[in-house]
DNA sequence: CTGTATCCGGATCGATACTG
DNA sequence: CAGTATCGATCCGGATACAG
């Protein structure tokens, strides 16, 4: 029961691209992760069964290629040059996604350890001051959750204990608002005006953080982005993780 | 069991339009069929209860408007502003598609009705000599299916049986060779050359018919991505774009 | 004619246990 | 660590019957 049994291009590209959860996979594999754990982290609830399984059936359409263990464990999965041109397909995606259902945030779409994961990721190092600076998150209602972002011009650490070299700058947020941030939905001077966010420590860090702070790259190309302030500059590209 | 638990565009748009058949529902929607019936054509082998389903969905999530029986009966299926947007992306998977995967048609691929179907649109009635010309296919090792189209440069018509005019051109085809044609992966001198099709009738016709045929336009959506390709490089000439 | 509700078999998915 | 096999619960989808 795989096939539409149409020969149309639509239908046999949905056939290997609709299926569920490869969006996310492929969307994963174009942002650099090449191992199976590093995958994971970047889709949340998919267990190591139906990741195994579509990786397979990626590989066998010529989507992803498998590379023995070059010189770690396991093995590297990266995009065949078929599976990197369906970044057009995911950025048509994500763009239309930004711009008509990403308003709507419900309790099931916030994740703060996804979303300290993607800041890390798009943390504007360029707009950092010349020495570290240790920025201790924590999100209300959860206090489960504690993050640490270890951020250097050279360098950015996301860490899930306190790396032990003190914290400049705390921040104690709503999830909704912060991932409203991160999805350029809210300005964080907004969010510090409504106490959806609080900033604690030195005022030159305090009025400094908004500008470390990135957005979505699917903002970018949206013509109702609302929040393109003078605080945001254009986006820095993805840096190297290792 | 429906969301995938993360706030990233590319996630919440997979939410809606990657679920099983759905881009097939928006491919046809984008095409202009309103009616459920007319719809149910170009998705050979859905159930009613699954389009149903679907539509009711895409209602939901403010893709599909459905508006009351303006004339007819039953209900008008129309894209709202959002789902009309969608072809960006439905454009995307389809020129993705026909480059990598259009090319291997499996004979679960191949649908004469279907096929006849879609070239009936693609007539192109610019080509067509002043008088009615009829055209009766039929496919190889399929008798059952016999298809007529009537094709005059004001209208084009698609019959299951004979409509009593008469007919010019006769078409015996294999089902793989007219749709690759239909795919442009193969010419009408190819296969004609090769067995693959025997037309029987006046010359000027047997001559013309190739001209009357269309090709998918997302063989002509990637023939202009390659052409764009090819003119970013530098040892390739010029040429405009619109 | 235009859908919708229900039922049931098969497909899918996650948890668990297991192997290299 | 990096997956794979198995199994049971859940979900999906087509057939059928039914309703406007």
């Amino acid at each position: 029961m795989g096939g539409y049994g149409q020969f149309c291009p639509v239908a046999r590209g949905a056939e290997v691209f609709a299926e569920r959860r490869t969006p996310l996979i492929v969307r994963e594999l174009l942002r650099g992760p090449a191992h199976f754990n590093e995958l994971r982290c970047g889709l949340p609830r998919i267990s190591r069964s139906l990741l195994s399984e579509r990786l397979v059936t990626l590989e066998r359409v010529g989507i992803v290629e498998r590379r023995s263990p070059s010189k770690g464990r396991g093995h590297e999965y990266r995009l065949t040059k078929a599976g990197r041109e369906l970044d057009a397909t995911v950025r048509a995606l994500g763009t239309w996604a930004y711009k008509w259902v990403s308003r709507d945030l419900t309790p099931d779409n916030l994740d703060p350890a996804l979303l300290m994961w993607v800041i890390e990721r798009r943390i504007r190092v360029e707009n950092l001051p010349p020495q570290r600076v240790v920025v201790h998150f924590r999100f209300r209602r959860l206090p489960a959750h504690a993050y640490w972002l270890v951020l250097e011009r050279t360098e950015v650490d996301l860490c899930f204990a306190d790396p032990g070299f003190g914290v400049d700058l705390f921040v104690d947020a709503e999830v909704k608002a912060l991932t409203q941030i991160y999805l350029a939905h809210l300005t964080v001077a907004a969010a510090l005006r409504r106490g959806e966010i609080t900033l604690t420590g030195p005022p030159e860090y305090r009025r400094a953080f908004a500008s470390w702070i990135g957005v979505t790259p699917y903002a970018r190309d949206s013509l109702r982005s609302v929040a393109r302030t003078a605080e945001q500059a254009p986006l820095v590209g993805s840096r190297s993780r290792t």
